[in-house]
DNA sequence: TAAGTGTGTTAATTTTATGTTAATTTTTAA
DNA sequence: TTAAAAATTAACATAAAATTAACACACTTA
């Protein structure tokens, strides 16, 4: 299972600490920075999947940290949630305008927090049973359906229909679907996602994976 | 662009009707229903994107209904958002186990739940999609569509569209094409262009683009 | 009218990406 | 520890796309 990994920025140190605590108790990985520009130079490093962030800060506050990181590269796969001490509602307009995922009140609350991080990571790959052309993938049971016929997939295979399932139609590069599978520091060759979709066009049908030559694999929704 | 459907489950017809108002002035598609079993049996019909579920309500209450739809066929492509009048941890946590993505407060602010669904739709399709001259691209899923009809064209005959397609009406010169698609190092006829062209032209209509004698090709926004 | 220029179009050629199979390495399970 | 399964790489074949070449045509200009 690939590691979500979680940038904190806030200017008290406190708060840091104690969210890192916290997450680190749930198997994140977790970088700190203590402002704005911090932030950022961190996001570009780091590339975290969620970015917490204290809305109040000197300099850069929250929300034009947030601006500025959608601008980047993979800016706008990271998901930010807020921190704030007030439920301002001019403070929330601004902040969903500049791309916020959404708000968590100070003082924060441990369970509550990890409980959203889970539901936010649970929404960006649904788990239970979806069915599209044909395909049916049961996530919890890690099994997959052909016109409710069992297939056998393995770990690796699983995962990339999966990929592509879940975000249909949409391509996928082989850059993008080794990132996503085996993480950004693993270093695999492209043709290895060749012979894998091979193995799934092989169970699925050869129709249900489209190559976009140049480009990459998309899983058709119909 | 795809209508957005939103259901609604709130055993207060003032607060339904409150909801359906704000959300219609922003083009979703409402329905409304007054209780759990009600809300179960619209889901299963109405497929909404979206459910607004009320927490607190006499039989099944939001939590138990919110557990019984996930269970369904397409429950999980669903995003269920709770109203609640209190911020009560315990409420909150079994809500979020129960698959819940996000929390309102009662009393509802209009602009926020605006924003907050817009925020959610934006995160869970990040596909930007234009529409020029009967022309549709889709860069995510590399698709093309003239008129809602789908065609195919190659990797670069779609990254040359695009670029016409982002800058209608300005004229592209050859070599202003050549170096934006493959980049200025590299070597290739002029010429090579115009049979590009000529296959996008083929597929789109003659028509979309224009060439100005001398000077280069643009797309025409009408 | 004839030569010159720029583009449309088709066909021929070259290049490249991918499909596919087999061989090798790594992981998993017994 | 060993056997089986899976993942990964390597190698070769092939279809598709990119590229070039060639010719046709329209339009200018002398």
């Amino acid at each position: 299972m690939k590691l979500v990994k979680i940038l904190l920025i806030d200017d008290e140190p406190d708060i840091l600490e104690f969210l890192e605590y916290n997450l680190l108790q749930h198997d994140f990985v977790v970088e700190k920075a203590k402002n704005g520009l911090e932030g950022i130079e961190k996001f570009k490093s780091f590339q975290p999947d969620i970015i917490l962030i204290d809305v109040m800060m000197p300099k850069l506050n929250g929300i034009e940290t947030c601006e500025k990181i959608k601008t980047l590269d993979n800016g706008d796969n990271c998901i930010i949630l807020f921190l704030s001490a007030r439920n301002e509602e001019f403070t929330q307009i601004a902040a969903y305008d500049a791309g916020a995922h959404d708000f968590i009140n100070k003082p924060v609350k441990p369970k509550i927090l990890i409980k959203k991080i889970l539901a936010i990571l649970k929404q960006k790959q649904p788990t239970t049973i979806t069915t599209k052309n044909e395909i049916r993938v049961d996530k919890p049971k890690h099994q997959v359906y052909v016109k409710d016929e069992k297939i056998k997939l393995t770990k690796t295979q699983f995962e990339i229909l999966f990929l592509l399932f879940t975000q249909s139609d949409i391509v996928f590069s082989r850059e993008k679907i080794i990132k996503e599978i085996w993480g950004s520091d693993y270093y695999i060759t492209r043709r290895n996602v060749d012979v894998q979709i091979r193995k799934i066009r092989k169970e699925i049908g050869q129709e249900k994976i489209t190559t976009i030559k140049g480009v990459g694999y998309k899983f058709n929704s119909q």
